[in-house]
DNA sequence: AATGAATGAGTCTTCATTCAT
DNA sequence: GATGAATGAAGACTCATTCAT
């Protein structure tokens, strides 16, 4: 009685996921013009003629890799927001918080470091991005907010709601980068991102006018999920 | 006979800050692995073997451009802190807010992006940025939030006064990196950075318990939406 | 019951004789450097290992192309000289322009192609057509030639008889390597090389006091003008 | 006082030519796709990236080699019929004769097997040997056996014009070729081109009813030219 | 000081060949 | 026998750097 999945069937599987993984990794450390594919191919334990055999250039695999990356990442936060009945704030506190804490400790965070770098060399893969990932995040927290003014919890009258959307996200993606560039490097420092990403939010609530959480252990719970 | 100070001259002593601008323009657009010396030259307008009578190397003129373009932001921004006697918001409003509008107008606005592809590449400049650019950086915010909180005017109790500075920053740097990405992609937007820079100030000012200016900004603000 | 003799055993058996014409095809259409064993295995509907199974290595199957490809057509033209017993212009006419003809029809045509260009880069194979194909070729072709002169029909008393025979041959071969270069571009032309085949024999055997075919024949070269 | 030109930029006039000839010369010996572009810089005398200063590609480069080799070669050919104002058998055996012997010894022989070899794979470059050196070449030819026709020298009646051309030129053109694949090769052969091509022509002539010249000497004379 | 021709190490990519299934 | 995933050596091409002029 033979096993019953072969060994090297199920690699050939799990082959394009591993070759993405390694290929964002090398991506994201060196800067995609300075990886070398034979890197990625170590990486990802195969020799570099087998990465060729699932992607067809360099360039299609940073494709694969940004496109691949970040799909999940939109959808789960739509679904998030789509799924919520309570208020705003508890949203914001609740979900958004978890997410962004989820995604910076995540390797998909690497991906934006990636798309600020070559977007103007790959314009396809920028359309992508803008398209796919920066439009649809945008409108998801636009949603947010938009529900918090109309039930009356926020109150954002004086201030243009993109921009109020903007002071929220920024600060994450640029936390996202951070992570991977002066963050990986061996500098002394004392920043702690989940707690800040829970901070950020609160400082963007209380901009609105949202008083601040009743208990202290709250913001520890949330830290944990 | 007064000498003419021959414009070969001229140029001669121009020549290293002429090459730093274009190894700037030709690194942000590019990235700096997949940047040509050749280009760097032409743009110039000197020929390739010119550019090695100057830099020694395309990482040094890299450290240069680096270095070069920073030093006197960070400066600037000291000064205005030290000179200021008037109130923390005032400070915020009237100094801080054009300072970010003409950094991040000028070319300058790119070492953002350069630093954050190259930092794990180049160690010692990430040493330098994070000792000489981002430090500083850090401390002038920090001074001007407890120059705030010690006159009573902003109201930070909850908040670590590192995270609120970084929620202060880390939109800007963004926006200078964006920018020099997807900013310079032939994608329709509809984003005005001053007017973020300024609106976001206000709203951590807002977080901080300061209300909105009286009756100036207000209608600029209003107009920007 | 008789045994059905499985399509599966027929195919097995034919495999090498597949694996052939498909070499051939591919070989003479790209050249034997530029062909891809892929290429021959697809066309012969095998995947590429199979190829190996048969052939040890792609000169190995350069070599098995050329020598089953050729080794047969020489012998033909052999056998015909040799059962023959009229006339030297009748076997000419009759005999050699068919053959020829047939040769020009044949994928076989294309060996000349695939010998000229690789000749130089494998020496034994080389040796193998000098021995195996040209000389035995001249042979038949000379003896003709002399069967002519010794009963007088033909008269090539200024002429080298090893000459005459490269006069009467190299067009054909010549015409046998084009049809698989320029003659298998996409470029207008009119030439039609099973009259230019018979009309080049009529040429030489004119240029040896051979007055033209009687009546048929004639009608037949006029029609082809 | 410097020397008037430098060996450098001397150097760089001539380093076209030296490239082609080099090209021209490993192509012809191991094939377009078999040649190596190291080979090719190492036989002018240069580094492989010198090659690539004067000619993007390899395959700009094999254009380069046949388009510059055959041009004048066809030039000369119409040039030659063109000044002529004495007989066709005269312009066949005095100048035909000996242009073709020193087609023959020159590298330029060659382009034919490159191009045979390599019509199929370039297109564009089968188009311009077909328009710019096969079409004139066989006017050229048409209009020598059409004086000759005309002038009552050479009876073709019976024969398609286009058809004698060609017996008149492929061997030729086959001789070329095999100068440079199996007459290339340590192979024991005797054969004479310069004999063969005179002898050629005068066996297509008699065909066409043209009295053998008058005296022996005649022809080791058109062999010296 | 300035030039730009030349270099050759380095990288992406291909493909003949192998071998576990 | 048959397959096709995997390998890695080889080759086209690039580009930072040098140096003769």
């Amino acid at each position: 009685v033979p096993p019953v999945s072969a060994p090297r069937q199920r690699r050939k599987d799990a082959r394009p996921q591993e070759l993405l993984d390694a290929a964002l990794e090398v991506f994201v450390e060196k800067g995609f013009a300075a990886a070398r594919t034979d890197d990625v191919a170590q990486r990802a334990g195969v020799s570099k003629g087998t990465l060729y055999l699932y992607y067809p250039s360099k360039t299609d695999l940073l494709k694969a890799v940004i496109t691949a990356k970040l799909r999940g990442e939109i959808e789960r936060g739509r679904q998030i927001v789509l799924a919520h009945r309570g208020s705003a704030t508890s949203l914001m506190r609740d979900f958004v918080a978890p997410w962004w804490q989820q995604l910076y400790a995540s390797p998909a965070s690497g991906v934006f470091k990636i798309m600020v770098a070559e977007a103007r060399n790959f314009p396809e893969v920028a359309d992508f991005y803008a398209r796919e990932v920066m439009q649809p995040g945008e409108e998801v927290l636009t949603q947010v907010v938009q529900i918090g003014i109309d039930s009356g919890e926020f109150a954002v009258a004086l201030a243009d709601v993109k921009h109020t959307v903007y002071s929220l996200l920024l600060p994450v993606v640029m936390a996202c980068i951070h992570k991977h560039s002066l963050g990986a490097c061996p500098i002394e420092e004392c920043f702690d991102p989940p707690s800040f990403i829970r901070e950020h939010i609160e400082l963007v609530l209380r901009s609105m006018g949202v008083p601040p959480a009743a208990s202290a252990p709250a913001p520890q719970t949330l830290a944990s999920a």
